[in-house]
RNA sequence: GGUCGCAUAGCUCAGCGGUAGAGCACUACGUUGACAUCGUAGGGGUCACAGGUUCAAUCCCUGUUGCGACCACCA
């Protein structure tokens, strides 16, 4: 017999054999419920990371512990275009075998990132299923397969024709490297250290006015100088113009109330082209928007010659250099402050007028917050729904357009001079273009389709039904929409979970699914952050090679504590791999014990004999019954720890120890029975072990694992400790004692006669064997030399020739007496008696047994 | 500035209004007929701090401190 458990032999083996199952089930009318979960797509850039690993296996585990118990289950596969990410890829790619991608006509480019796709498109779907994911490959679905695009330019369209999308020309987010605009929620905010420059403006002949500012580059730009209309120091100055250093141009001084009395010097560079808040004031005021730099973030040729064509923070430089030569730097202060970036380029974020689609959130947003306000949609945890309702209360225009090529293009058809048809086909728009214009087909009017994109997001936030078939066909959606449980991070709240609620609820009139599950992040094993710079990146399909699939998921189970960080190290999933090997050890003796599964025998119908085999089975109900609302809950933590200490506690350390001398059919049965429900209750967080335990003790006689429902029969136990506990605790003291007294050798135990002598005559050879002992005898009076001790008030003897420590029973002793001193000072608590009574009286009987210990002990001659 | 979370054994973390738990690490013992990727036993904690509620607080409330995340601001 081999000594270690060989995973990787199995685990290909039973991914094929599942294959039809888990497509069957999935297709399966006859079940009237479903269970359905759609799975994040992620990107086609993508490869399998820990973050993936344990949002898949929490899904996983739903999925296969419901289509045990008989539910139609679809665990909807998918991958993501990822417009950006993607585009980036594939540039980079090209530009390392020489091909600057900018010069590729836009066909030419999108064949190239198809190309590619193709290619490795399919890596972490594999990456997926070595995981363990019971998915149907036959379903993967792609955010621009045929039916996906058909579906966003169908949703496009219908949001265009209700008024809720529109093109306009705002200040956004641009990104100078990709050359594109990006939302808000893209921008994410680095601190850094910087510098505030105090910068003179002129005014009149040989007056200043000083601003601050962080950015003298945009000077250029300014359209006003501001101040608070009750400024005492600037108020004379309301009215009069100021003078833009080393240019000619001169700008108002305007009153605002945004402007803060306190922040800088208190006067305000208005630069409405360059600024979120500039902006706004520009509105307010009137003003000219002057952009003085480029879409690749340089100069333009609105500024002095020679600032123009440098990039930024070069002109940034030069500049202050040029005002600290004319003296119109006060001064300079260092700061920390955040600078806005985009994670995907490395970009700092300048903002920038430009022409961009929006799409009008707010009405979407609000029926977005009462869905959850009203409980429709549940998320576990809780807490995430303030962030989730933070974000929609405040929810500003989402800028749907990116001028990238990798994406759903924006079916807008323009004409020469501005008019616009929005429509699924160009055919459509032309349509539309000839009714408007009241002209024969001939004389219909060039059009030119919108060359943006638009936003990946927009069409993950169609995904929950775009895969079940929306908007062409709804026979899917009528059986699995809404789907049930969402499984994702948090950092994705804001772009996809309320995303899809919008949809959700405008398109289908319901929400996209009903719980959502934030999984938390995984950190490593100190709590850091993994990253590459870091080198503290965990490769998943390393840790499944080197410690079996099974492994990794019952660690990552076991650490899936909601609300929480999880932090991981190889010697967790070395634990994992540990227990494994222990799961597999315990089939072993079953195997070398004869014990062989019998379907016919029924653990659960209570006819059994003997009081340790109802011992076993009990125990196994109350693990079934804690994993079953472990699950129920979303508490895969609890759920992965029931299915730890029932194989090692209850079924390894004790009953497996106990039934070592027990050759009779009855424990050969349950002991195997047992051990069969026990893998199908773990069977959804390590499938692979289980269903290759499963096949072997089964002969290949039975259906799956993987659609082998829990028996569930319990009703009839009462799940009451009773006298087989008792001794198990006997034995477990005898052993303390042991251990406590250094004894090596096998000594006999006494027990004092009384009520239960005929359960211990029949039981004699497990407690025997539990409690390490040569025999367990029967007798009414114990002789004078031995330990005494008590369980539960009861008393017993272990025969004991040496002389053992005195501070080994002087710190029993001490115990007892503290309990019972502890105890007294409870019970004598009125208010306590009069509260809980219950607790009350189980204190007073607790008491008295400690008493009795105490007196008995007490009175027990320690000198030999 | 706002919101949320966290603080329990050396480490990573559970837990709970009524005697403080696990795994790892540590100590001692053990290759017994599933398992040394193991077993048996043991040591180890003022449950961050200060108030309050309660008969009773590690648990509930308030505040403080420290850490983390997100949002906003960023002249």
């Amino acid at each position: 017999m081999c000594k270690q458990f060989d995973h990787s032999g199995i685990e290909p083996r039973i991914v094929e054999k599942s294959k039809t199952l888990i497509t069957r089930t999935v297709k399966n009318n006859v079940k009237t419920e479903t269970f359905t979960i759609t799975l994040p797509p992620p990107n086609v850039t993508g490869s399998l990371h820990l973050g993936h690993a344990f949002t898949s296996i929490i899904q996983d585990m739903l999925l296969r512990y419901k289509r045990q118990h008989g539910y139609a289950t679809l665990g909807q596969p998918g991958l993501d275009h990822a417009g950006i990410a993607t585009q980036i890829v594939v540039a980079n790619q090209l530009q390392e075998q020489g091909i600057n991608w900018q010069e590729l006509e836009r066909d030419e480019f999108i064949n190239r990132v198809w190309t590619w796709k193709e290619q490795s498109g399919g890596t972490i779907l594999y990456q997926l299923v070595r995981l363990g994911m019971s998915i149907d490959l036959d379903r993967v679905r792609f955010t621009m397969d045929e039916e996906a695009s058909n579906a966003v330019l169908y949703a496009f369209t219908t949001l265009y024709k209700d008024g809720l999308i529109y093109r306009a020309k705002k200040i956004v987010n641009w990104d100078p490297i990709l050359k594109t605009a990006i939302s808000d929620i893209e921008v994410s905010n680095r601190i850094e250290q910087g510098k505030m420059w105090y910068i003179k403006y002129p005014i009149g002949q040989c007056n200043f006015i000083t601003i601050a500012t962080t950015r003298p580059e945009t000077l250029f730009g300014d359209q006003a100088l501001a101040v608070h209309p009750d400024d005492e120091r600037y108020k004379h100055l309301i009215g009069t113009k100021a003078r833009i250093p080393l240019t000619d141009r001169t700008i108002p001084v305007i009153a605002d109330d945004f402007c803060s009395q306190e922040k800088g010097s208190g006067v305000f560079k208005v630069t409405p082209a360059h600024d979120f808040a500039d902006f706004e004031i520009g509105q307010r005021h009137n003003l000219h928007c002057l952009s003085v730099m480029d879409e690749s973030g340089h100069m333009n040729d609105e500024v002095p010659k020679e600032f123009q064509g440098l990039p930024v923070l070069k002109a940034r430089e030069k500049l202050v250099e040029a005002l600290q030569e004319k003296g119109l730097v006060e001064r300079t202060e260092e700061i920390t402050h955040s600078i806005p970036y985009n994670d995907r380029s490395g970009a700092i974020i300048e903002p920038m007028v430009t022409n961009q689609w929006f799409l009008d959130t707010k009405t979407l947003a609000d029926a977005a917050i009462k869905a959850v306000e009203s409980g429709r949609i549940k998320f576990i945890p809780e807490q995430w729904t303030n962030t989730y309702f933070e974000w929609l209360r405040n929810i500003q225009p989402w800028c749907l357009s990116r001028q990238i090529l990798w994406g759903h293009q924006i079916p807008v058809w323009h004409t020469e001079n501005g008019k616009m048809f929005c429509a699924m086909t160009e055919e459509d728009a032309k349509q539309q273009a000839k009714k408007y214009f009241c002209v024969d087909d001939k004389s219909i009017p060039k059009l030119t389709r919108d060359p943006d994109v638009l936003d990946t997001w927009f069409s993950s936030a169609l995904w929950p039904f775009v895969t079940l078939g929306w908007p062409k066909s709804r026979e899917e959606m009528r059986k699995y929409y809404p789907t049930d449980v969402l499984v994702t991070g948090f950092d994705i709240i804001f772009f996809w979970v309320a995303r899809m609620v919008m949809f959700g609820l405008y398109f289908t009139k319901d929400v996209p699914f009903k719980t959502v599950y934030i999984n938390p992040l995984v950190r490593d094993e100190h709590g850091r952050k993994m990253s590459k710079s870091k080198g503290n990146v965990i490769d998943p399909l390393r840790l499944m090679n080197k410690y079996g699939t099974d492994a990794l998921r019952l660690t990552l189970a076991s650490l899936a504590v909601p609300g929480r960080d999880v932090n991981i190290g190889e010697s967790h999933v070395e634990i994992g791999r540990n227990f494994i090997t222990k799961i597999w050890n315990a089939s072993k003796f079953l195997e070398m014990k004869k014990c062989l599964f019998d379907r016919d025998f029924n653990a659960h119908n209570n006819n059994l004999e003997k009081p340790l085999n109802k011992w076993i089975v009990r125990k196994l109900i109350e693990f079934k019954r804690t994993a079953q609302s472990a699950l129920d809950e979303s508490r895969f933590d609890l759920y992965a720890l029931s299915v730890h200490k029932f194989l090692r506690d209850v079924f390894c350390d004790t009953y497996i120890e106990a039934i070592k001398l027990c050759d009779d059919d009855e424990t050969q049965n349950t002991a195997c029975a047992v051990f069969a429900e026990y893998i199908k209750v773990a069977h959804p967080v390590i499938p692979f072990v289980t269903e290759y335990l499963w096949e072997k003790i089964t002969n290949g006689t039975e259906q799956m694992l993987l659609i082998s429902p829990w028996i569930d029969n319990c009703d009839a136990h009462e799940l009451k400790p009773d006298l087989v506990d008792h001794y198990i605790s006997v034995a477990g003291e005898v052993r303390s004692l042991k251990g406590m007294i250094g004894c090596k050798e096998k000594l006999d135990l006494l027990i004092k006669a009384g009520e239960n002598d005929e359960f211990v005559k029949s039981n004699v050879h497990w407690i025997q064997q539990l409690a390490r002992v040569n025999s367990v005898d029967i007798v009414e009076t114990f002789p004078s030399k031995g330990i005494r001790f008590f369980v539960a008030g009861r008393e017993l003897f272990i025969k004991y020739p040496h002389e053992i420590s005195k501070s080994l029973f002087d710190k029993k002793l001490n115990t007892l007496a503290q309990d019972v001193s502890r105890l007294t000072e409870k019970i004598a608590n009125e208010s306590y008696k009069k509260a809980k009574p219950e607790d009350w009286q189980s204190d007073v009987d607790l008491l008295e047994v400690k008493k009795v210990e105490l007196q008995k002990m007490e009175a027990i001659s320690w000198n030999y």
